[in-house]
DNA sequence: ATGTAGATCGTCTAGACAGCATGTC
DNA sequence: CTAGACGATCTACAT
């Protein structure tokens, strides 16, 4: 089947196909074509990665929008929706108009309502029905990339309650449900009523093997050749034998540091076959490396890189992430480590991949637990560049011979575990049961039960009555905490559906509201951190060795300023979450008394990205404390907002004005305010030449930041620095705050 | 006394969504 | 019910 055999779809829509040069569909494309995509049949299509998904689930997203409806394409991932989004609007210039909307980014422009093709992560989905979004109601086809992930047991039943709520609410709604090959794509299928598409077929050929002793056994039975030079690691020969063939390399390993060792060793093998030219262009990432950010974790990734190799994990900055992700692609760096958040992301391809670790560290279970085979296939899936590689090759690595056997037992001739609902548990029915009742899609328990029947999870379970036990329990819980009542039927109180707008956990809502009717004079930002922090919506920081007694002095030193009583020393669990949750705390204390990133990064053991990560989250909650103060008419509703916005910009309690001007972030307005300028209207009424030398005489950005302040002349032109104004840099590395220092501060501090 | 291979002990462990209103150095 | 890699420190023994 040829592109122009396409109908349905926009005028020149199969023209434009044909010029970006398909000149075939793919055979899974083909049959997703005659099951009927293209006239609203829904689908799911289970095949590999790389195999043509996208093209499936946009031919169906055109011809819905040519039929006259809305098309929503639902990603896993935040960075995933802007990759996406950039990919349809080649389909721009047919007269439709592409959307994003995710948790911090919302596109801009027209409406999400205008736009005719949506890009969103599930949760916004989610999120967006909550709060009444009209427009759900015009569409004609949702798209479901990697649903795979419903099996996932904390962001898998937002997938699979939010296509289930879609479903209900709009008749005849075209599903196309995008996955990964597993073991029961057609129950998949049978929850969607839905044809299914399930297909190995690859466009590049993957071969997968096991690297053992002298050499790599493939799956098609033979054996290659690879040796192992004295004193050298399996992943080193590996790594070395691609690059021979002029190939990249990526490497997934099972911790952080593993990663960032394995990339150390492997550099002394890539830095052997660097020309010079390449050795300058290493340079420059690694200096754009270290000026985003002069942590440990930056240097170490730096060196590396120089070498031609680099790691790759969540405590890395966004920037440092794509700095890597773009150098390997341009086979500049010629081997990366990485943990899972490669293979999940963002498209890296590679010639080879190398499972180094087959099992990672599980505390439920108490030790290592093997992988799952669809995790291990899907990082399989990352080798071979489609149109640039003849073939991948993925490869696990094993030193003892019983190993060999097992691992082709395990992984490469077995396969993909069954997808499985993980919606009975709970923690997700308290969220979901609480917005299908706050937006009045169920108003009995019933109808309630009746919604919650038209998920996988109903379709999968042979245990009659397990849905509704827990839904029992979850409804006896809410209407404890007020955030429902059961008289005659369901219904939300005020601040029951405040909660689910806000998009946080019930549970962290009922922490966050019992926390906030204890605080009083003596809370501190600390304690707000602290509230925040406790709370199911915050991902806990390990407590290491002598952090426990560490915090516990901490804890009983500081008690009085935080809300709340703490839990008994012989409660293990409980002391145990309450001490982290005061380590998470006491880093945003840190971060807010204007103590370097570096300096933070040490002391935490964490990375950039970490620190990025925890403050974004606690601004995020204290947002949803802030509004519910605001909602129980609470006193401290200010005392939150102002811990909220010092937890936003980083900064002490006297920056807060004037880190709310634009262009002005914590180190520019501790630079301003130690040349005098203490607020907006200072900076409005301030002398040039102060500006321009607190801000080191850098004339666009005094310019700009005096613009934003209102100030009526910001021209910088003729101005001289005034040198007294200049800040003296070694004052600059610590904001001197530190866990036991002055959280005084806001004593007092309520209206 | 000094050097060093090898045993022993202790430490530590993947990832990332959301409200709201706008912009870091 | 369950682990294992890595690095720091210690020990034994040769020189």
């Amino acid at each position: 089947m040829q592109p122009t055999d396409l109908t349905g779809l926009p005028d020149g829509v199969p023209e434009h196909l044909a010029e970006q040069g398909i000149e075939e569909l793919y055979p899974p494309q083909a049959e997703a074509v005659e099951k009927g995509v293209t006239d609203g049949e829904s689908l799911v299509a289970s095949v590999p990665t790389a195999s043509g998904k996208t093209l499936i689930a946009e031919l169906a997203m055109l011809a819905a929008i040519e039929r006259g409806g809305k098309a929503l394409y639902i990603v896993p991932l935040r960075a995933l929706a802007g990759e996406k989004a950039r990919e349809f609007e080649q389909f721009e210039r047919y007269g439709l108009s592409v959307g994003v909307s995710t948790g911090n980014y919302q596109s801009d422009g027209e409406r999400l309502a205008n736009n005719d093709l949506i890009v969103a992560t599930s949760e916004k989905v989610d999120s967006l029905v909550r709060n009444g979004a009209r427009w759900v109601d015009d569409l004609a086809c949702v798209v479901a990339d990697e649903v795979h992930l419903v099996d996932d047991a904390h962001r898998g039943p937002t997938l699979e309650v939010t296509l289930a709520k879609l479903r209900a609410r709009v008749p005849d709604l075209q599903t196309v449900a995008l996955s990964a090959t597993v073991g029961n794509a057609d129950e998949l299928a049978a929850w969607l009523d839905a044809e299914l598409v399930d297909s190995d077929w690859r466009p590049i050929d993957l071969r997968t093997g096991v690297h053992y002793g002298q050499a790599l056994h493939l799956d098609d039975g033979t054996t290659r050749e690879l040796p192992v030079e004295r004193g050298e690691a399996q992943t080193a020969a590996i790594v070395r034998d691609t690059l021979q063939d002029d190939g990249s390399t990526l490497v997934f390993v099972n911790s952080r540091r593993n990663a960032e060792g394995a990339a150390k060793r492997l550099a002394t093998v890539v830095a052997k076959e660097l020309t010079s030219g390449q050795r300058a262009e290493l340079a420059e990432v690694a200096e754009e490396i270290r000026a985003d950010s002069d942590t440990e974790t930056a240097e170490t990734l730096a060196s590396a890189v120089e070498r031609g190799a680099a790691f790759h994990h969540a405590g890395l900055s966004r920037t440092q992430r794509e700095l890597v992700e773009e150098a390997f692609r341009d086979r500049l760096v010629r081997t990366v480590c990485a943990t899972p958040t490669l293979a999940a992301g963002v498209n890296t391809p590679a010639r080879r991949v190398v499972v180094r670790d087959w099992q990672r560290y599980d505390g439920d279970s108490g030790g290592m637990k093997p992988l799952d085979v669809l995790e291990v296939h899907q990082m399989f899936g990352r080798a071979g560049r489609p149109g640039l590689d003849p073939y991948g090759e993925a490869v696990l690595v094993t030193d003892d011979h019983d190993g060999l056997e097992a691992l082709f037992d395990r992984y490469i001739y077995a396969d993909p575990e069954p997808v499985r609902s993980k919606l009975a548990a709970e923690p997700a029915l308290r969220t979901h049961v609480l917005a299908t009742v706050a937006t009045r899609f169920a108003t009995t328990r019933e109808e309630l039960l009746e919604f919650l029947d038209g998920t996988l999870y109903a379709e999968q379970t042979d245990e009659t009555g397990r849905l509704e036990q827990v839904t029992d329990d979850v409804l006896a819980y809410l209407d404890a905490n007020e955030f429902i009542e059961r008289d005659d039927g369901l219904r939300a109180t005020e601040t029951g559906e405040l909660v689910s707008r806000l998009y946080v956990d019930p549970m962290s809502a009922a922490e966050i509201i019992h926390g906030l009717r204890e605080a009083d004079a003596e809370t501190t930002p600390l304690g707000f951190y602290h509230l925040v922090s406790r709370t199911p919506d915050m991902y806990e920081l390990y407590l290491r060795s002598g952090d426990r007694e560490k915090y516990t002095e901490l804890l009983y030193e500081r008690e009085t300023e935080i809300p709340g009583s703490t839990p008994s020393e012989f409660s293990e669990g409980e002391f145990e979450d309450w001490l982290s949750a005061l380590k998470t705390a006491a880093l945003m204390e840190d971060w807010t008394e204007e103590l370097d990133e570096d300096r933070i990064a040490e002391r935490y053991g964490v990375g950039p990205g970490d620190i990025r990560g925890k403050t974004e989250t606690a601004e995020w909650l204290l947002g949803a404390a802030e509004r519910l103060a605001g909602e129980l008419d609470l006193d401290c509703t200010t005392a939150v907002r102002d811990a909220r916005k010092r937890v936003d910009y980083g900064v002490r309690e006297e920056l807060l004005d004037l880190a709310g001007v634009r262009g002005v972030g914590r180190k520019r307005a501790r630079r301003l305010y130690r040349a005098g300028i203490e607020d907006r209207s200072g900076l409005r009424n301030a002398e040039k030449p102060v500006v321009l030398g607190a801000l080191r005489g850098r004339r666009k950005t005094a310019e700009s930041v005096l613009a934003a302040a209102g100030h009526p002349d910001p021209e910088m032109d003729d101005v001289a620095a005034d040198p007294d104004a200049a800040p003296d840099e070694a004052e600059t590395t610590d904001g001197g705050g530190n866990a036991g220092g002055d959280g005084q501060a806001s004593l007092g501090d309520f209206e």
